[in-house]
DNA sequence: TATGAATGAGGGTTCATTCAT
DNA sequence: AATGAATGAACCCTCATTCAT
């Protein structure tokens, strides 16, 4: 087994590689040696750092949600109203969303990986769970500061998101037709001011 | 090649067959035997019917959207109030999501397969085109008959389906704590009143 | 799964393309591509009748013992001083094996499996169980008979298989030099007159 | 290259572990990873002492034949009536070989390489031949003490080896079955006793 | 119409061997 | 002298697809 210098360098190096193709290709269609081409190596060399294509898939998996919420703590921690911050945060997703368009396909592909298996689902539940809290508690400071009304904090906080989700796959549909910064502000703009209110 | 009449036993039966092994396993990891098995046939035969694995698996795509929208024309005929109507389909949709819960996988995959081929995109987009028509159209005669206010309709939609959309996955992952019934219903009455609106 | 008579046609002729082929090669060396073309078949259609290759050499193993013993029971119920019966058993025993030449290394290669693996082992001991008593109750008949004098007779046995066994070996390494016929035949001679007895 | 004097102290080393792993494994399903480990070295040092994992194994066999026969030499030296010094050494050689059982399966992966490979086939002759040679040359000072009546000397030390390498096959099958140390010493005494003899 | 039988073309994984340090 | 790292070459097994019956 490579010494833990080596395998810091390797293993991104790797699942960079993987990230790239598996998206040209989807998880199956992808071969390793497509991956091995991919990040210059030999397909034996994959195997000593990861012990099998599904290993690898899931440490791909890890690392998509690992990194994805970095940002929202950042998002909790920040000055300014509430509503303010979450609609710059709303934009920015959805720019990054549109930037990262290559690899929507896996994201899309760990969907049904989780909903057909009890291994990769727990991973991605855990991800949006700790997603769905960060929102939640950003909207619960609205709330506790008098900016936002009281209301289903926790169910707002999915609605949200699923405007985030939702948007994605039209989006890639019809990226030409669909304005999802736009949308996604007005969206997010309408659920904080009118969810769960009588109108 | 068989004669019409057998076809049109045979194609829905292997269809079947293929939609429910195509769930549990994912369209690679599945074998043609398992879709044999799975429809009382054998593999060869399933041949005289879907010339390749790709085609069955287009044919299944091309089934899987016709169905879903023969509901939608019956909903801009119906009687009543424009917002009745959408929230009593909200409803309908999500209730239906929930009980075919077990082909969530496919539509997943669908999504990914549509995010890399050109071919899938364009089958998927037509679907989901016609689908924001049908939702705009309704919207648009709330707007005419003065019951909502006149807002962006195409992007209103779009936003609703986005609701739709992304409340499958975050249900799909936890089936027990998210209430997409309530949250859909909420959410869509929330952005048919305040959609666009100064707030 | 292939119906039963093509079974019946395939599996010797698999059966003897690898006897072949492990023959010259031994089991680890011999690719199932060799087994295949040796069969005039494709690869693909060996594991149509064994699951693996671990399978095929089991099954080669149950045939390669179960031929063996069939003569046995002839000599058993054959006529004649048992002494004599023996005795041209075992020059036949030696001729066949001489004809064998080719396969002597199969025959190796089940002791060096039988001697680490205890699946292989139960099968193997089995078969020399079945053949120790076999000879012993030949020398029975001829104790009871009083051709032969009382010693122990499933000794007697054990040392003439080993006969048997051990000159196999021997001639194997130099076929021109050891002439197991007679050697076979005045040792088990010498054994059958002098085993147990005081000298 | 490694000094002489790190030759001497590694290549026992690495032929100790050899035989170990050979033993539990075989030769082929032995790998390079798995001599390296129980010799506690690494894969690449192996190969600084055996260019290949083949001249290993022939280096094995060397030496596992060469160890056999340093006693042989006492044997004939030693003083007493040849019969009774062969019977002693019968035994000592079976409670040797059940000593090694673990190492048995390696003697029987020499036979079967050594009938399918001439260059093996040379090399265990060779040993085998030798060990004859001593065998007949201690029956030969028996004859011509008078101890022993003349016959066949070569064929006679062929018999006995003969039943040594047979023994130690359904030893093998069956320890707890056969008495091998009894059985030998009363097949031995047998043969040169009678062998030849017109009985 | 239906299928038992067959197979070509891979794909994941392993491993003996090499080499720079 | 020793080894961590890398890899080319295989090999077992699978599977979409074909075809004779």
């Amino acid at each position: 087994m490579p010494r833990p210098d080596m395998r810091a360098e390797r293993i991104p190096q790797i699942l960079d590689a993987a990230l790239l193709v598996f998206a040209r290709s989807g998880f199956d269609q992808t071969r390793m040696e497509d991956i091995a081409e991919q990040a210059g190596l030999s397909k034996a060399t994959i195997y000593l750092y990861f012990s099998s294509k599904d290993e690898l898939i899931l440490a791909l998996l890890k690392r998509f949600f690992d990194q994805s919420f970095e940002a929202l703590t950042a998002l909790q921690t920040a000055e300014g109203p509430v509503a303010v911050r979450l609609l710059e945060w709303t934009r920015q997703r959805m720019a990054e969303m549109q930037a990262q368009a290559a690899f929507l396909s896996i994201g899309f592909e760990f969907h049904a990986l989780a909903a057909r298996q009890e291994t990769s689902r727990q991973l991605v539940r855990q991800s949006y769970a700790q997603y769905r809290r960060g929102i939640a508690a950003l909207i619960q400071q609205g709330v506790e500061q008098g900016e936002l009304q009281a209301i289903n904090v926790e169910e707002l906080a999915v609605a949200i998101i699923s405007i985030y989700e939702g948007l994605t796959v039209l989006w890639m549909l019809e990226p030409g037709t669909v304005d999802v910064v736009g949308v996604a502000e007005q969206a997010v703009r309408a659920l904080l001011v009118c969810y769960g209110r009588d109108n």
